[in-house]
DNA sequence: CCAAAAGTGTTTCCGATACACCCATGA
DNA sequence: TCATGGGTGTATCGGAAACACTTTTGG
């Protein structure tokens, strides 16, 4: 969010509504889901934590563009995964004016960035999903709406992979599988390590690089790659894609 | 959309859009799966064909509620499914203004509803969704997101449903997935009547209502009925619900 | 030498699929 | 009586799940 924009005025038959673009930011820590908040620095909700984004600007190409460009600003991070969600539009979510948001998921392997305060000195923070802060406007209520679509989706795309480096172990990625479904009741079908590499290289996208991870009192794992085109075409032919 | 309405205006640090709730509707004729569209009757667009819908209103108590309000306005339906599609808020999608669409996907009971021309005379019809005319805006763009996401929907939950009457039966059922899931290459599996029904009744919230549909020349079909509160505890339970 | 986790072979079992057949009805 | 579509029994096959065992490495 920039301050000291010039002002904007309008006339028009129809009412036009404030609209923002937020971002429910996903990282992982290797044990737990996480979620990248900043503290609020000004009233309403003064100290509590709420999502990174903001306003959109007449300049933004999209929606998604503004979430994109907004999260840079806030937190450093870019080149990431990340997906509409559904917008959010009651009235009362904002006691100054009525706002619409447009609320965004995105992926991030967390352990690439440094999470740097915004421009304006915000703090951004990483909390574990089910240890979170007192929260800004409705924004519990839409991290809810991303876990649970995220839960969603963990079934049916390889989403696991945007919380990874680019190499990453079959064990890392059992063990985000777990993080996300963990309140799910097929917790045990996927706990089983011979079941769940049958099924991740049976897919056909996850790729063995020859390299391997070393470094712990025991085997070295594999590392592995996912072949984002080859997942595609998957996509694009038939369904029946994860867990 | 309704006109005469006063002038709104604004000032505000931050810019404002003008923001519409537009929905996709499909019905189902017994045979394909149809759209229903309105004919434009003023510039930009005049005669072309656009989704129903229109600009949120103030006191709208929600994109949704918009979304509802506009297609009673414009066709007269009500009581159906709807849910959130996508927004689409590219520069360039108005020739007029600078519009950011909210997109829902409804699914009616076609029969149910002899569509009218809505208050302001503009026509109501259904297309099939194979022989569409010319759209208005992006919406053919829209169409083609909402058909992709009902194809993969119906993958997972029983959204045939909500295209058929209360009670129905299980060839009534099989056509539409058949219908919705045309150019998917899973077709063949569905095709198999015994291997649909089993699928259907294993499920547990397809429920046999004891009566019979009669009237054409060979055995007396059974009718159905979705039973909604069963169906949303396995939604809950566990995952892996329909084809 | 032990603990911890990686990696892999194999059996079992259930559910999806395919196939087949009978039944009811209106023309 | 016949064409049409509804309804249902069941054998087979493949893939998911369960189990078990070996391997590697740092402490």
């Amino acid at each position: 969010m920039i301050e000291n924009r010039e002002t904007h005025k309008w006339e028009s038959k129809y009412w036009h509504p404030a609209v923002t673009a937020d971002a429910v930011v996903f990282g992982f820590d290797g044990e737990r889901l996480n979620l990248l908040l900043i503290e609020r620095g000004g009233e309403p909700f003064k100290g509590a934590w709420a999502l990174p984004g903001g306003f959109i600007d007449k300049d933004d190409p999209s929606a998604e563009a503004a979430a994109y460009r907004e999260l840079y600003e806030e937190t450093g991070i870019k080149d990431i995964y990340i997906e509409e969600l559904k917008t959010f539009s009651d009235i009362g979510r904002d006691p100054r004016e009525r706002v619409i948001t447009i609320a965004f998921i995105a992926l991030v392997a967390k352990n690439k960035y440094r999470i740097k305060g915004g421009d304006d000195a915000k703090e951004a923070k990483w909390f574990p999903v089910d240890n979170l802060p007192r929260l800004a406007f409705d924004h519990g209520r839409i991290i809810k709406t991303a876990l649970n679509k995220l839960r969603q989706k963990a079934h049916n795309e390889p989403i696991g992979i945007y919380l990874l480096n680019k190499e990453f172990t079959l064990s890392q990625l059992q063990s985000i599988y777990s993080a996300i479904l963990t309140p799910s009741a097929d917790n045990n079908k996927i706990l089983n390590k011979r079941n769940f590499a049958n099924k991740m290289l049976k897919s056909g996208y996850i790729i063995d690089t020859g390299k391997r991870l070393t470094g712990h009192p025991h085997n070295a794992a594999k590392l592995y790659s996912f072949d984002e085109e080859k997942y595609n075409n998957a996509k694009t032919t038939g369904m029946q894609l994860m867990l």
